[in-house]
DNA sequence: AGCACA
């Protein structure tokens, strides 16, 4: 078994990452993806030579982790299958919560955080806040957003209307969410207008499925998706 | 292939 020799953790490690992406994108992906199986306390990717390509996820479950290494094990992604397993060690973030955290031996690690440090500025990404870092949110709707969302019944529709999105959505995020259900086609944006979305399947009752499943989808906890059947 | 986190 791929999992091998690791026992159980709440925090998955995945490989074999498409390198190509931009590591913000990549994390907020991968929170996206991985927010189906349980809460995300933190997700930690690194783009050093020794660390691209990989990523953990921490859950606030074992369980949670669990789920997530099943279903998600060669998952397409970003045109590469991921390889899940538990991560080795425990993350710091979860340390940090039960009080077990000890500071780092220094040094030695400092040169890869310099160099990472200067990638990033080099890599010259628009950023947001953390937004994959997450969680502790509650009942956080964002009221002004949330405000615009219309929600008139409408008749089914093939294609799905997707509102409230935050501003750093892909279509390639929202491919990776929407392409687990039967039926997919594609994904729509419009770059005069963000925070919507069109998603097409091939049937009204494929569009119904994914609806259902995706209904206030958080891509990013301040964010849960509207869907709506899409104006004829 | 590669198991980190300020």
């Amino acid at each position: 078994m791929l999992s091998g020799d690791i026992p159980p953790n709440q925090t998955i490690y995945v490989n074999n990452l498409n390198e190509k992406v931009k590591k913000e994108e990549l994390k907020r992906s991968l929170y996206a993806l991985c927010s189906q199986y349980g809460r995300i306390l933190d997700v930690v990717a690194l783009k050093t030579q020794k660390l691209r390509g990989q990523a953990w996820v921490v859950f606030s479950e074992i369980t949670a982790a669990t789920n997530a290494f099943r279903g998600l094990q060669d998952f397409d992604f970003y045109g590469k299958k991921m390889r899940v397993q538990y991560a080795k060690t425990k993350s710091d973030c979860i340390a940090k919560e039960d009080g077990t955290y000890a500071p780092k031996e220094k040094r030695k690690k400092q040169e890869e955080k310099a160099a990472e440090k200067k990638r990033r500025a080099e890599e010259a990404q628009q950023s947001g806040p953390n937004a994959a870092t997450a969680q502790s949110n509650g009942t956080g709707y964002q009221l002004s957003r949330l405000g615009k969302v219309s929600q008139e019944p409408l008749p089914p529709n093939n294609i799905l209307f997707i509102q409230n999105l935050p501003d750093q959505t892909t279509s390639m995020m929202l491919q990776i969410l929407f392409q687990q259900y039967p039926g997919f086609r594609e994904v729509r944006m419009i770059e005069a207008k963000p925070g919507i979305a069109f998603v097409e399947f091939e049937d009204d009752s494929q569009s119904h499925v994914a609806m259902l499943a995706l209904q206030g989808f958080k891509i990013t906890p301040e964010n849960p998706m509207a869907i709506s059947y899409a104006k004829k």
